[in-house]
DNA sequence: AAACTTTAGGTTATAATATAACAATATTGT
DNA sequence: ACAATATTGTTATATTATAACCTAAAGTTT
């Protein structure tokens, strides 16, 4: 585990090491971080919860970028193919990745209350998949798991 | 692994186990299995693929059951509600529950080419979730995993 | 630089999935 | 039979996502 998203830190910082990232893995595969794209990703990681496509048109709007539907999810569908956001399916949403470029199953927990997300270490996901692959005889190619509940702060803040 | 659906087996079987299965959970909690909430677990039933809701529509139309997006979305929740059936997330889908009444994650592969779907041991999510929950301090509530990639049948289809 | 190719973005329309709100009917409990 | 509750009918609409086709920008080759 990286981070805690349920803890106090330095937000910028987070932001700021996803942008790198970013323009590392562009130049390394020859893509372009274009500014909707990069503003798209900044979006989404304005803060630790995950963010519909329909969220964005506006502040892309707001911005002056063209905000037809077609725009955000270009740059969503490019992100993700970078690997740079997830894809969050139970919320029809999207969210920052903790460590792109290294090819991992999207492994979440999400607060109920608070919405916030964080990435949770996905190698137990690995195991599962080589179980199954050896029990079945199947070939697994992408896996996402989704934990929902309640945060530490939110479970406090309950009682 | 009760079953392994890239087997041939009695699918007969399948159907009339869940149906029973759903009889016997309906009574317990003083629940109504209604004509159409009996129809929609058959058809979701009708083979291992996950199926839409608005598949099931022209389905149920064509058996003189009211056909409008309500109608199945309530028999849908109902079938959740007692986990006679679990939703593929990232297919916007639905498919049989092979031990409802026993409180468990969803867990589920699905081949990409034949789209049928096996439900997976969930155990080890047991262990991601009290990890993370130990970890973290977060209460989980529910989870789920997707698995994607070929089936046996599929892979050697593909050579 | 001009011509060409490739990639990205603009635009309009529509598809696919899901729910809100309220009326009518059926079932259950008294 | 009556009231209370659960289920279904019906209409409308919200939400999420993609198709198709056109324009513009950037990269490549000559």
């Amino acid at each position: 585990m990286t981070q805690n998203v349920y803890k106090h830190h330095d937000h910028h910082s987070c932001v700021d090491s996803a942008l790198n990232k970013a323009r590392r893995l562009c130049e390394e595969s020859g893509q372009r971080l274009t500014p909707v794209r990069q503003r798209v990703l900044e979006m989404v990681w304005a803060n630790h919860k995950p963010v519909g496509a329909y969220d964005l048109l506006p502040k892309l709007a707001e911005e002056g970028f063209n905000s037809a539907p077609p725009t955000v999810y270009r740059a969503l569908d490019f992100l993700l193919d970078l690997g740079l956001i997830h894809r969050i399916s139970s919320l029809n949403a999207f969210i920052g990745c903790n460590h792109p470029g290294e090819a991992h199953p999207s492994c979440f927990f999400v607060c109920r209350e608070c919405g916030r997300a964080q990435e949770l270490d996905s190698r137990l996901m690995g195991s599962l998949a080589s179980k199954a692959e050896e029990e079945l005889g199947i070939k697994v190619e992408q896996q996402m798991t989704e934990l929902m509940g309640l945060c530490p702060i939110c479970q406090k803040e309950a009682s």
